[in-house]
DNA sequence: TGTAAAACTATCCAAAAGGAGTATTGACAA
DNA sequence: TTGTCAATACTCCTTTTGGATAGTTTTACA
């Protein structure tokens, strides 16, 4: 079952979506939001195993629009794909989007198979739907950018573990969380991330997150 | 016209495109090679107003293959879009020419239509003929290296304060420290952080340093 | 087979953080 | 003038953290 939020300001455009995907039993839609702001609070208030893997979201909204949405969410859950639903096919504001962590985009009027399509190869596969001009602007922005840095990341010794648990406190998680997600109890990761604190000199975890964003450890 | 050059061990090969080519009055075949060797010794005795605007490259050739002689031609003639001409769907190796410095790469198996309609295409419009998943290769390619750091700074409406206390946060500081800092009640400084918080759709500071860093907030 | 490191669990406690609400001040615009 | 907003400050309350301490189990390896 591949779980689904719709983002679209217009209602009638949420239902004729969730009309195209009911045909299929392997969709669920399981969050709608009018905006980007909507989204973000109701996916604040979502247990994480309940997330939705991916997320349709329309560009033109008022309060947060698609991009900074995209932007923001793409950061915050990193697992999840989002598509961009559009009827126009502005180039430039897919690009954005696309920039800002978009998989992929889909034209509004396309069918409920080809949706549907898309949709289960980009769960399968991880490839979004993406036209040749697009992926030709990005393959322009990666040419531009020069090959560098290659961070050495075992100066900390920290173990296996404790570089997991790190990265999932980058994250955002708490114990909690954290150990739900390894399957250990909270105390454990509790035990964890005070050796990491030892280990990276910190005393706390923001700074142990600053550090693992400047020194490269994620 | 549109000048072709095309490089394929096989004659086979060869005669075939050429066949293809034929029946389109912009075509124009101006060079042919059996190897990347031959093609770039050729390619020095062209005078540069005849050099070929497209070159079709096949990358199975002995003495220097295709993903050498893409890396070599596309850095001496940069003004010269090279398509991988290929009969099997050999990903790693399409996205290793890519990366050379290739616009996009076509079937051997593919129609003289399609084959003049997507030559025409990235004549025109510079777009290449790129598979969606090999666009979400470079997409990949492409996050990995620029993290989106849009610069767009004022999507999430902070304040100048508040700018000012996530920056402290990403450095570590606790409430009571920034509020020494600022000379301000450490109440205050919870006050701001909440708002930061609701600002930035997150809900603890560890996730706002995620967004701060991410983001390029700071 | 012994041992050291890593991984796991637990409990106590104090400090810190997060959330909601209330309130005052000054600046600036409708 | 009224209204809004940023900044300031406070209280009450709950949850989360960080630290210390004290274990057991697993894993790796010499």
């Amino acid at each position: 079952m591949i779980r689904i939020a719709i983002v679209d300001d217009k209602l009638r455009n949420r239902r004729m979506v969730i009309e195209k995907l009911s045909v299929n039993p392997f969709f669920s839609v399981v969050l709608e939001a009018e905006d980007g702001s909507v989204f973000l609070d109701k996916m604040q208030g979502v247990h994480p195993d309940d997330l939705p893997h991916i997320v349709l979201m329309d560009l033109e909204m008022p309060n947060i629009n698609g991009v900074a949405a995209i932007a923001t969410a793409s950061s915050l859950y990193p697992g999840i794909r989002f598509v961009v639903l559009t009827i126009f096919d502005d180039e430039e504001k897919i690009f954005q989007a696309i920039k800002a962590g978009a998989s992929g985009y889909l034209l509004k009027e396309e069918s409920g198979e080809v949706l549907a399509e898309m949709l289960l190869n980009l769960q399968e596969s991880g490839a979004g739907p993406i036209s040749p001009s697009i992926a030709y602007k990005i393959l322009q922005m990666l040419r531009a950018k020069d090959p560098v840095k290659t961070g050495q990341t075992d100066i900390f010794r920290l173990s296996q573990r404790e570089k997991e648990i790190l990265e999932l406190l980058t994250e955002g998680l708490e114990y909690k969380e954290i150990g739900e997600r390894l399957f250990i109890s909270p105390n454990t990761v509790k035990k964890h991330c005070i050796s990491i604190y030892q280990k990276l000199h910190v005393s706390n975890r923001t700074q142990a997150v600053k550090i693992a964003y400047t020194k490269g450890l994620v």
